[in-house]
DNA sequence: TAGAAACCTTCAAGCCACTTTAAGGTCAAG
DNA sequence: CTTGACCTTAAAGTGGCTTGAAGGTTTCTA
């Protein structure tokens, strides 16, 4: 029943490398398009195969994008020579923004819970009516757009969090 | 120098509505196709003419973005009756259900920033070299991607967040 | 009265990180 | 010789917009 490797002695077939690095097919070949992974040579069937080194080239881009890494900032630390120093500096760099955007976000998320709950407060369901949507309605007439724009959550740079 | 209304008595064209709501033009226009909003009869020249009351429906909608809910979301709550219980507790449905995702992708972020941070504390740049992607391949060699799958960050249904 | 400038129109493509679909080629087992 | 598990490519879809091209309308200014 189950479907063997033909050229084992070459590495993986892609749907291998895929079980063994947490990366969909689909995704790796996203990748190699995306130019984060090298294109191999394939074999005679045109397949592609993987070594274990691809492997663990793989398993570290999914632990990078785990740590919501953007594609450009894993694009620079896939590239560092870790012998220089300049490029440790890279490194610490590229995470230091990163966990800047995190903690950006971390605060937005807050200040928006702390909004919701608030809002969900106005209305348990028991006994009086619901008040939501005449709360939000008050809200909307309330703000002028040039108050608003201070709270709005979205940052054109680097929004993928 | 300013570009008045040629048309004020029948309201307020694009951009006037866009700069008193805060909605960009662009965005009334993706709105309307969107069909969050309705599409009303044009001024004689074809432009787009909005009343006091499409401001108001403007300043909800993006009132709503603001607490980072998605589009059906918001049609959702657009069409409600604030005469209906029914779609009284559709509105509390709804909105607790965006509070779930907040607090979900919260979690998330709570998690990440941790992660990074302990990571960045590897490496001070002080004295002692950067380990930062020696540490990230350590662990990329130690996961599994079977124990990995859990820790992954994105989740599939409604990942605007 | 010409033309600049400020506004409007539509349609299309770009953004990010993928996923999904369609149409087909390769290979081993029953 | 067919089944079905795997692989290939290219293209389109996702969400919530923004940007750009190409052009029409209106007002202001020289």
């Amino acid at each position: 029943m189950a479907y063997l490797n033909p050229h084992l002695s070459q590495g993986y077939q892609i749907g291998q490398a895929a079980l063994h690095s947490g990366v969909s097919a689909a995704n790796i070949r996203f990748y190699e398009k995306e130019k984060l992974i090298v294109q191999r040579a394939r074999g005679d069937n045109g397949y592609r195969m993987y070594s274990h080194e691809d492997l663990h080239q793989l398993r570290f881009i999914r632990l990078l994008r785990s740590l919501d890494m953007s594609l450009d900032e894993m694009r620079t630390l896939l590239h560092l020579d870790l012998r220089k120093k300049s490029d440790c500096q890279t490194a610490r760099d590229t995470l230091d923004e990163h966990l800047g955007h995190v903690r950006t976000r971390l605060a937005e998320l807050r200040g928006l819970e702390k909004d919701l709950t608030a809002l969900r407060a106005q209305c348990d369901g028991q006994g009086a009516q619901c008040h939501l949507i005449e709360t939000l309605h008050a809200r909307a007439r309330a703000e002028s757009p040039d108050q608003a724009k201070s709270r709005g959550t979205k940052n054109k740079t680097h929004n993928h969090l």
